[in-house]
DNA sequence: GTCACCTTTGAAAGATATTTTCGGGTCGGT
DNA sequence: ACCGACCCGAAAATATCTTTCAAAGGTGAC
């Protein structure tokens, strides 16, 4: 194969989104993959000095296998993977991403609590931000622009996600639900047709009360979304554009509803920005409509000003 | 050659030294070899996705000049060279990112939303966890833990992070209620006395419907926590402690709930994580119990293993 | 419990990229 | 004009990367 247009377009990730993407990814590989994906995530640098044999013997497996991890986290092969991995471990390299962030113990300090969680999100936002395919982005809000109706399916903690979604479409001006019951759901998705949007999110990508109504709607003929930690879950078989959110590790105190909110809401968030730029004709007396009709529930005088 | 030991050590030079060592050396090379590292110096990012062929074909040359021409600048073969070059891309890369500081407007592509989104939402939690008082924080903490029954009032985009609250503490075996309704948080805070807590979530701090069910249970006893924008608020005058989120600034098409909403969680998770810390021996098994529970949920086969 | 099937894996063959070799070409000095 | 030294690129030689294929391992059905 000639590898004369090879890095040029934007198919290979950024090498900023490679953390990210093997923690993503990890949970579909097998045993032998994870390996090579542990250590490609662990000492980029590293890893970046090893030809495609120095790092499967390192790993204890075949080059075969080394090839086939690169190409599960998008690139088009091992080479592009060791040019990637060098760039990550340039940028590591000029100061921050320090990349290490300590778990939180039983008996840390309030103030430590507070300092860890607020870097951890942080740390979540910008592998989300990294690994978000913005051409599936794109397409989802031309999808929620153009939208008769949207359904929105979450459950547990990604049921605020979806509220939180429908109250800011509502706001502009589009017709849409959050459905929490998983039968109403159901019986809602009938429903849809063409021209409809049906979105579910789940952090597992596996959660059959989410999957089925979007199965409904997709058997419909509507457009569907999935907002989801795992990509290559079942959930996005019934999935047009498929958004990803990041996975970040949990720890005991600290469980993935976390971080997984964190990303969801930051996905819902370029959703709705996204289309309401798109719609900003409509969008914008929306926006101040809403606005204004809020503020006489404030009572009138507040202390500051 | 085999390559085991390659990049090792500290024989290549560093990627940002490059470009200087491009212009020292310049004229001691031969005409070729200038050409090679005139485009190297100037297109790192280009020169990294060639190959030796594509490179040599590039500036009129042939591969062993490149060879060339990548041991004079130190490097072992051309190999390294486009590490270091792969580095020194992706390091420029990254330096440059100020741009995003600016608002969203209409016309932004959809990648810019990504990343001013994301990068607002960093700057709101760094900015949250700057400005919470632990002290504050602790004393709420402690009343949380010990509660009898929490009760947790917030409207509108508030309602969800009150809900994302009272699910956790439920995981944890605490008793927890968040209403969405006015009129029934009153009659609910009626009932509540000593050794209870009432939370209330408003970002404006004068948020009638959230701030009369907090006086009715801060006069019935109850020890009354405000997680609000507005310290100075209304709200503030009801409550034993008082948590203070971060007021970002919004515009037309990034609504103050989006930071509100970032900043209240931030928050939640602090008070959530320091709760479990608290009563970590009853915290600790109804955690994992809640995730067993659930486990079941998801379909037993992911696509992977 | 056993069998059939599917997945995973590594060895080796095949393809591509890099390095080395070697001879032709160019330029300055005599 | 001739000689020598150096520069340069084509092609061979080597290393590296990729693909193929068959065996090993596991999983679910009966």
């Amino acid at each position: 194969m000639k590898e004369i247009f090879a890095g040029a377009g934007g198919a290979s990730p950024a090498p900023a989104a490679l953390a990210a993407k093997v923690r993503t990814l990890a949970p579909s590989m097998t045993r032998s993959m994870q390996r090579v994906a542990e250590a490609v995530a662990g000492d980029p640098a590293g890893c970046a000095a090893l030809t495609v044999t120095g790092l499967a013997e390192l790993t204890g497996t075949s080059e075969a296998t080394v090839v086939r991890t690169a190409r599960l986290l998008g690139y088009p092969g091992y080479r592009d993977l060791r040019l990637a991995l060098a760039g990550l471990a340039a940028q590591q390299q000029s100061g921050r991403a320090p990349s290490v962030t300590a778990d939180i113990a039983v008996d840390d300090p309030i103030a430590d609590v507070v300092a860890k969680l607020a870097y951890d999100e942080q740390q979540t936002l910008a592998d989300t931000a990294a690994g978000l395919d913005t051409a599936q982005l794109g397409a989802a809000v031309t999808a929620l622009a153009a939208a008769r109706r949207i359904d929105i399916y979450g459950i547990g903690a990604s049921s605020l996600v979806g509220q939180d979604l429908a109250q800011k479409l509502l706001r502009i001006g589009l017709i849409a639900h959050a459905h929490g019951d998983p039968h109403l759901a159901i019986t809602n998705a009938v429903q849809l047709r063409a021209k409809d949007v049906a979105i579910a999110i789940t952090h597992s990508g596996s959660t059959g009360d989410v999957i089925e109504p979007l199965r409904v709607a997709f058997e419909h003929g509507a457009t569907t979304i999935a907002i989801t930690g795992r990509p290559d879950g079942p959930v996005s078989q019934y999935a047009d554009h498929i958004l990803t959110t990041s996975t970040a590790r949990e720890s005991e105190l600290r469980p993935a509803a976390m971080s997984s909110r964190t990303s969801q809401l930051l996905v819902v968030d370029c959703l709705f920005v996204g289309v309401a730029q798109r719609t900003y004709e409509s969008a914008a007396p929306a926006l101040s409509a809403s606005y204004e009709a809020l503020a006489h529930r404030h009572s009138p005088r507040s202390t500051g000003r």
